[in-house]
RNA sequence: GGGGGGAUACCAGAGCGGUCAAAUGGGGCAGACUGUAAAUCUGUUGGCUAAGCCUUCGGAGGUUCGAAUCCUCCUCCCCCCA
């Protein structure tokens, strides 16, 4: 066992398609424990709107990650890919097949490939960018990195503020260019990684995405949003789910309209997260009523 | 009963004689994404045997070289006065 090879099994998917209960059936059938790559239910404060997996499931496998941070902490994919590194070396004296649950594409890609290490920017750098953009718009911004780092500004997306505003930050902080530091190599881990992917009809999962924002405002979405009013400028609220109760609770529109938009939002979410999974042929996809098959994989892949 | 306004693509809504397959927004679809990523951004959106052609702007006629745009009638909707 203890020289045994170590699988990390990734178990990703759009959001509401049954990632998590089939993520308990696995890890009760290997033993095993799970960590959540999922980048809201990291916070503890944000509970029904993130559809965090509940006590009793909680109570079954030993979960990590899931309501490890407040919303008020400052957090990043290099954070998590640290974190999790650390907890594998742990996990795997006891198991040798974790499993990784989550459908934050960009958090699972750090921990499977690795992510190039930057120094974290003082707040004070960002927050005078983030004014810059404020009050001068992108164009400002594109002229700024014009200066700083033109090779770039060549092959960024030059009207997505937040590139490049990680841009100016880098080049701020380092004193380099943004583009000679990011290598982009993949880093060799010491164990396997096994991908599955959930998905399912998409007619099939946008109900279930309905169905579970309904169920989100009878558990009381709308309370636990109002109590988060106060910190609605936080970046781990600008979410789907939130978001939306929060126009609700300054009159901008009715809860009706906020639900409506929840689902729709919703939808989209789980259209990017497709995209980015299916970018790859990495992953082998079942649906997730398939745990025996998904068991037989992995029973047969994991030596 | 009288007066007025309106019907435009999946929805909302511009256009009011040619430059209109029809602005814009929403939604849909597709995509990008190495740093708070459930975020942020992009493309596309009548059909086809696709640099061309065909069918669209409530319906039926008409005027005109040419109509979503003008005229007539019809259907439906809204508002005001009785």
């Amino acid at each position: 066992m203890i020289n045994s090879t170590k699988y990390l099994v990734v178990i990703a998917g759009p959001t509401a398609v049954g990632k998590t209960d089939v993520a308990i059936q696995l890890a009760k059938t290997f033993s095993s424990e799970i960590l959540s790559a999922d980048s809201r239910q990291f916070y503890h404060e944000m509970y029904i709107g993130t559809a965090k997996p509940d006590q009793q499931q909680l109570d079954e496998v030993k979960h990590h990650f899931i309501g490890h941070l407040s919303i008020h902490d400052y957090y990043n994919v290099s954070n998590f890919e640290n974190e999790t590194l650390l907890l594998l070396k742990n996990l795997f004296q006891q198991n040798n097949i974790v499993f990784m649950v989550g459908g934050s594409g960009l958090y699972i890609d750090a921990v499977c490939r690795g992510i190039d290490d930057f120094p974290d920017p003082k707040p004070e750098l960002r927050s005078y960018l983030k004014g810059v953009y404020k009050d001068e718009g992108i164009v400002k911004l594109q002229e700024m990195l014009l200066q700083l780092d033109p090779e770039y500004l060549a092959t960024v997306d030059v009207n997505n503020p937040n590139r490049l505003l990680r841009a100016l930050e880098v080049c701020h902080t380092t004193g380099k260019k943004f583009s000679e530091q990011r290598l982009n190599n993949s880093k060799t881990r010491d164990f396997e990684i096994i991908k599955i992917g959930l998905n399912l009809p998409r007619p099939e999962l946008f109900s279930r995405i309905e169905f579970r924002v309904d169920q989100m405002i009878e558990k009381g979405l709308v309370d636990e949003v109002k109590n988060l009013l106060p910190f609605r400028h936080l970046n781990a609220l600008n979410t789907v789910g939130y978001k939306e109760i929060f126009d609700f609770l300054d009159s901008k529109i009715t809860l009706e309209q906020a639900i409506t938009n929840i689902k729709t939002n919703t939808r989209r979410y789980a259209k990017r997260q497709l995209t980015w999974f299916k970018r790859t042929d990495e992953f082998t996809w079942f649906e997730p009523s398939q745990v025996n098959e998904i068991t037989n994989y992995l029973t047969v892949n994991c030596k």
